[in-house]
RNA sequence: GGCGGCGUAGCCAAGCGGUAAGGCAGAGGUCUGCAAAACCUCCAUUCGGCGGUUCGAUUCCGCCCGCCGCCUCCA
């Protein structure tokens, strides 16, 4: 089943091939510092987990970058105007980033490279650009000519011939040729962060970051870039630009952009005024995993909405698997599941082998995770429904391992056995005693202890199951 | 104004030419000391509206209505 992508510079779903058989070198747009990554942020990333995931379930070894950006106006105003230095300002939201990504248990990448860290590499693209004759210097700043490059335009689709109206222009720029030309080397300001080298004082523009830490951690062509739309233009645009003109080679292959949270009818964005951190959510009670499944839950190009109303839906949904793999693994046993090990597809029952056909056609065809879920739910019915008939254990192996597998590309079943505390134990024996007893009043009253203590109590056919009610 | 996207059941959300996936919520049933879980059944003659193309359209085309994003830093 062949892997295809919408490719934002194709407009159509291309069939992927990376440029090295059997590798996927990967750039994700990452955060900017300057302040908590809002969940509409995490939308993406989370789209681009599910991205490295289902490449490396699919076989492929995977190289990604995701860029810190910890240098730019927000961060240089803000660590100003909290009077802290930048570089100890950017730290701790990069620590708080990456704090956030694990609990809601993002892949780590193979780079995170800063922006700062850097420098060196920007001003030789900046240099090479120069040497090519496609930039211009006003008052001690370098800047991109667009003219110069005849393929501008071809990812966003704007018009370069019409005049822009209703566009603003950044008054606080210095004269350009063209307003869509833009800022390669910024000129060093009093109080600014500055690097001094061959393009004088100043600091390396926004875009000139992405390609250069591109190229260096991926090569001159590497295949899939991603990010957000509002990325597209003019951040992946101009990178396209500055890229190819400095190289005369393409630069990402696969262009993939996932659509916007959105919140009340408008997207998720300080400026709205409507962000929403994952620690307010966690806050109010949320389940990390919750938050994870309903951010994947809708295809990534499509605008998707955020109610509390859904986040408790999707607990709801996280729920269900994670009971289907606690009965599972009852059901399998320990002993058996570890000679399941591994793959032992051949001996996997039918269910499991088509089910998983299914879930790759829906992820192989441009990542539709709600499909990939759909699949994952008629899985669970079937095999809770055959487990109810009593089925070996055998069978019950497999597809714990059925399950387990679909989640390396999931990510959203709960993986602690939630350990039953002493005390709890000691209750439920409790229970039971009574229960042979018929003494159901008392029953019902330890029932109700052990609820208070967190755990929920399921009387089986096999005895008493328990339930961690506040488990993450 | 240019470019792009959205409008599918109470809610979230797939499908995009062959007669509406999935989840949540809801109703009935099986099971159960009770409860829960699980399972079974039901829950959009209909996909913002109006036309058109077609044997057939939620899916293609046109127009209209409502809404959003980008064009300035932005996932």
């Amino acid at each position: 089943m062949p892997l295809r992508f919408h490719n934002t510079l194709t407009r159509r779903k291309d069939l992927f091939e990376p440029l090295e058989p059997g590798r996927v070198r990967l750039y994700t747009c990452g955060p900017t510092v300057h302040d908590r990554v809002h969940i509409g942020n995490f939308r993406t990333f989370l789209f681009e987990d599910v991205l490295r995931r289902y490449l490396r379930y699919s076989g492929y070894e995977v190289t990604q970058v995701m860029n810190i950006t910890d240098v730019d106006d927000k961060i240089i105003r803000k660590a100003r105007a909290a009077g802290v230095p930048i570089g100890a300002f950017t730290a701790e939201f990069t620590r708080l980033f990456f704090e956030d990504a694990a609990a809601l248990g993002i892949e780590p990448a193979e780079h995170y490279p800063r922006a700062t860290e850097y420098v060196p590499e920007m001003v030789r693209l900046a240099m090479r650009l120069r040497d090519r004759g496609v930039t211009y210097e006003r008052d001690g700043s370098l800047y991109f000519r667009i003219a110069s490059f005849p393929g501008y335009g071809k990812l966003s689709g704007i018009d370069l011939g019409g005049a822009r109206d209703g566009a603003r222009v950044d008054s606080d720029e210095y004269e350009k040729e063209d307003p869509k030309d833009f800022v390669i080397w910024k000129a060093h300001r009093e109080g600014e962060a500055w690097w001094d080298g061959e393009l004088g004082p100043g600091r390396p523009g926004w875009h000139l970051e992405c390609s250069a830490m591109a190229m260096e951690l991926l090569g001159e062509s590497f295949d899939i870039h991603t990010g957000g739309v509002d990325n597209v233009f003019p951040h992946h645009e101009n990178e396209i630009a500055q890229s190819e003109s400095a190289t005369g080679r393409p630069f990402a292959r696969y262009w993939l952009h996932a659509q916007h949270l959105v919140v009340g009818d408008r997207k998720m964005a300080k400026s709205v005024g409507n962000v929403l951190a994952l620690r307010d959510l966690l806050e109010q009670g949320a389940d990390p995993l919750a938050v994870r499944y309903l951010l994947i839950a809708a295809h990534y190009r499509s605008p998707m909405q955020f109610t509390t109303d859904a986040l408790a839906q999707a607990s709801a949904a996280v729920g269900r698997l994670a009971d289907l793999h606690g009965r599972l693994r009852a059901a399998a046993g320990a002993e058996e599941v570890e000679r399941a090990g591994e793959a032992d597809v051949a001996a996997e029952a039918g269910l499991s082998q088509r089910a998983e056909a299914s879930f790759r056609e829906a992820l192989d065809d441009d990542l539709n995770t709600p499909r990939a879920l759909a699949v994952v739910f008629g899985f669970l019915r079937e095999v809770h429904s055959r487990l109810d008939a009593g089925v070996p254990t055998a069978a019950a192996a497999t597809w714990l391992v059925r399950l387990r597998e679909w989640d390396r590309v999931l990510g959203v079943l709960r993986c602690s056995p939630a350990e039953v505390p002493q005390g709890i134990a000691a209750l439920l024996r409790e229970r039971e005693e009574a229960r042979a007893q018929r003494d159901y009043a008392r029953s019902d009253e330890l029932r109700k202890t052990i609820q208070e203590r967190g755990y929920a109590v399921e009387d089986t056919p096999e005895g008493p199951r328990v339930k961690n009610l506040g488990a993450t």
